[in-house]
DNA sequence: CTTTAATCGAGACGGTACGTCGTGTCTTAGA
DNA sequence: TCTAAGACACGACGTACCGTCTCGATTAAAG
């Protein structure tokens, strides 16, 4: 009945209404300016609210900026199954490099990784980030686990560590492209070793 | 004879010695403090120099910290070789892992992912450090690939990126630790994929 | 009844405040240290307030050493006519030989003066500052033309320049004191020239 | 007989260039880009000459200015005596007038006055430099004081104040032009009282 | 004609001030 | 009540000039 009010405590709808106004422009300017201009100052003259408004939803600029951040974790989208392992998990990875591109994933990288050099409390949103980028990896591996495509035996973290691990590695630290090659030796790797046939 | 020398220009030993304090006291700031702190007030307060000397020296704050983060690229450090192909990516692995920790490389992978998300010219640094981790790694590749133990179409860097790529995600991307476990496995896939015994 | 009021706009007391310790001590400087001292860092360390509120108030040094002299303009003390023009205008100069020494014009005419000479839009000042120093002699001199003791075509701005003229010129452009005897020659030249009887 | 190399101490030629060539760069910028532009650094990039050249000559900016503005001393012309004092004055007035415009003086007595005020020992020299372009006003007086036109009691330093300086109070202090009428009414005043026909 | 000493050029260095920008706190008015 | 508007203290930025200080490279004069 008054389920989701009761969450909300019935937040004044202008408030509400600034916060998403605020909200929607640290985004923007995280993913199209990069970390660095998400910046009360900068917020304010692009939304036109005012600067002290902002301090009064956030007590300071890390707090917007892990608030942005978590805005952009990327929801969990289901790939359907082909019924091969090998070809689901190549469709994964390469969906994960297709992610990576059109997410503009580097600049809220970056900001997850430069906030978390200096502040702890900013980890937990960094792994949250990455793990919502590797997830559909991890669902298909538990997926062919369960149709006995993989031993049970298998820890499908890890494993998705050692599949999706080397193409973050290429794009995010190493700042290259990802090539079909490297995707495909992770996976024709991956299967040869645990595949079960 | 004087060919060496004639590309030093023969450089007033004072101001050799002052660009050393600075950037002495720039590496242990990113070190030990982080990115943020890497600043002509800073640094000046530090070391006693003055601030107008540092930018003397360096145009802006961003060049300093690219000389600083080219101080702390890891040097290559040949390891002995087993002679086991295993043993040898074992060791490198765990020694990757073990320079991932005691050489703090978080806060200056931190401070290169910034750098380089919001300024090109620092990408060519990044990859010149995270290659600085990752060269043992290839090294001892290259020399399996000479003895017969690797095939020789094989591609020594994609090959680093599967071994060591899986590591640094965990560590600098997952902020997690790495476990032996890790190391193993990685291993293991790759000398079955690849070894010819 | 709201007509004043509303040129000033209901400026924050606490502004306004700021403002006054910052010209205040812009004042003090000015007088007891030279227009050298006049400085944004001086004035803050000085006052307590900070560097950037005194940007915020003057952009820059030269509109807050303006406004600083623009405060220093003698303001007009009617003197009491004795009668006799003669009387009066020993009484002026003489007073205006008070006003050079009591009021401590000469840093404030420095301060002119090297402003004026990169900056013409200091001239006005300058001229305005001048003649508060001089208008009590033009007062005198007017209500003794009403008097009929003067001719009604003297250009009573002339008359003054040639009566204050020779005082400022040995004051602020010579550096020497100025002696009874020139107050003396310097009316009774005018008086007998101009005076009606 | 060695009356002259004794002063100059048989300085070296090149010594004596360069100094020369400092001074005319400073007296160039003092007359032209003001006072402010009189310093080691604008002197060298505009002369060649090395920096720490001229510190080598004056200890300081101020010493070498103080040189600067003695180099530009009026020299004394003697202006032809009409017989007629009246006119002598008029001639001698106007001519003042002219230097004043011509020789630039208002950018030399800025600098004199800027740094007499935080500089008690460039007094003497405004002095001289103001005495300079009075010199001719006061010969004029002695040369009719012999005449037997003026009363020999009469102090001619004095006189040529009141001559004088409404002309310079007008022109430097003022900043507004000499009108004709001036030099007309400040002569005219001044033959009425002291000529003894 | 060379050698030796004065002088110069070049530029690092420690300072001080500049004027700009951003932060986070605060107060006052207005919707 | 919450927002707008903006002053304020703080501190870093990058710049300009000061006056001091090495260093070599020229140049001048003396041997």
């Amino acid at each position: 009945m008054t389920d989701q009010s009761q969450e909300e405590e019935k937040e004044n709808p202008r408030t509400t209404r600034v916060r998403q106004i605020i909200l929607d422009c640290a985004c923007d300017l995280l993913l199209n300016s990069g970390a660095g201009e998400v910046t009360a100052t900068r917020v304010a003259q692009e939304t036109g609210v005012a600067r002290t408004t902002i301090y009064r939803h956030w007590p300071d600029q890390a707090s917007l900026v892990m608030e942005t951040i978590d805005c952009l974790v990327a929801p969990h989208v289901p790939t359907p199954s082909s019924g091969s392992l090998e070809t689901d998990l190549q469709n994964t990875l390469t969906g994960l490099r297709g992610r990576l591109v059109t997410r503009n994933v580097r600049p809220v990288f970056a900001a997850l990784v430069d906030y978390s050099s200096r502040d702890k409390s900013f980890v937990p949103s960094q792994q949250r980030f990455v793990e919502g980028l590797i997830q559909p990896t991890t669902t298909v591996l538990e997926a062919a686990q369960e149709r006995g495509e993989l031993p049970a035996r298998l820890d499908c973290a890890v494993a998705a560590t050692l599949l999706a691990g080397p193409l973050i590695h290429q794009y995010l630290v190493m700042h290259e492209d990802i090539e079909d090659e490297l995707i495909n030796q992770v996976t024709t790797q991956f299967i040869r070793l645990h595949g079960t046939r």
